[in-house]
DNA sequence: CATTTGATGTTCT
DNA sequence: GAACATCAAATGC
């Protein structure tokens, strides 16, 4: 069952921006306390260490938050955003170059039952996962896993059959004015024929 | 419908 | 003390 796994090599690739134009479509898995859910990646952003100035590692600040971004990539960086979101990244590129992936929206395709449960509603519909706070408590993510491997058994990423060729669109990232001039590079992508996505 | 506001914790000034 | 990669509920048309 595991054995689309995405492997290390597909992390420590240099262009972030291209990882996180092809992780759109594939396949996010948790297993939490023995209970698996899985879905299908629709929204991501890119942010990069070293020019970016909307990456909390941006110019190379090392803080305690930030230091999981400089580890090597195929890790998970959460972090709390405004005090109560959790917020999941993946640290792509090698060790010391800060970058990493949002996932900002994806679409529940097994374990629906946790999903409800953990955002304590009973309709289907893209409120359940469509943003990045939405989607950590759905799929059981918080700060707690901050640093752990994507290659283990309680977040990983799988190659889904249908992942090449989705139409996306490239467009800027939400959320990050305070970013001058790099609030306006085009690096967030969301599947375009997808209502499980944040916002257009 | 659109817009505003309260919740809430970690980080940095 | 201010800012912050947000959400949901309340308020204003």
């Amino acid at each position: 069952m595991y054995r689309n796994k995405i492997p290390l090599s597909f992390y420590r690739q240099d262009d972030v921006v291209q990882i996180a134009r092809e992780l759109v479509g594939m396949k996010l898995c948790t297993k939490i306390n023995g209970e698996t859910t899985a879905a299908i990646i629709t929204e991501t952003e890119a942010y990069c260490g070293r020019s970016d100035k909307a990456c909390h590692a941006s110019g190379g600040t090392r803080t305690s938050r930030t230091e999981t971004m400089y580890q090597a990539g195929g890790v998970a960086y959460v972090y709390l955003c405004y005090g109560i979101h959790h917020l999941f990244n993946i640290v792509t590129n090698v060790e010391g170059k800060a970058d990493a992936v949002l996932i900002r929206a994806v679409k529940p395709i097994e374990g629906i039952e946790v999903i409800l449960e953990r955002r304590e509603t009973d309709k289907i519909s893209p409120l359940l996962t469509a943003g990045p706070g939405r989607l950590t408590q759905a799929l059981g993510i918080t700060t707690s896993m901050d640093g752990t491997s994507l290659i283990k058994n309680s977040i990983w990423i799988e190659k889904s059959p249908h992942d090449e060729d989705i139409p996306l669109i490239a467009t800027t990232r939400v959320g990050v004015d305070y970013a001058g001039e790099d609030a306006h590079l085009p690096w967030r992508f969301y599947a375009k024929e997808s209502k499980w996505v944040s916002q257009k």
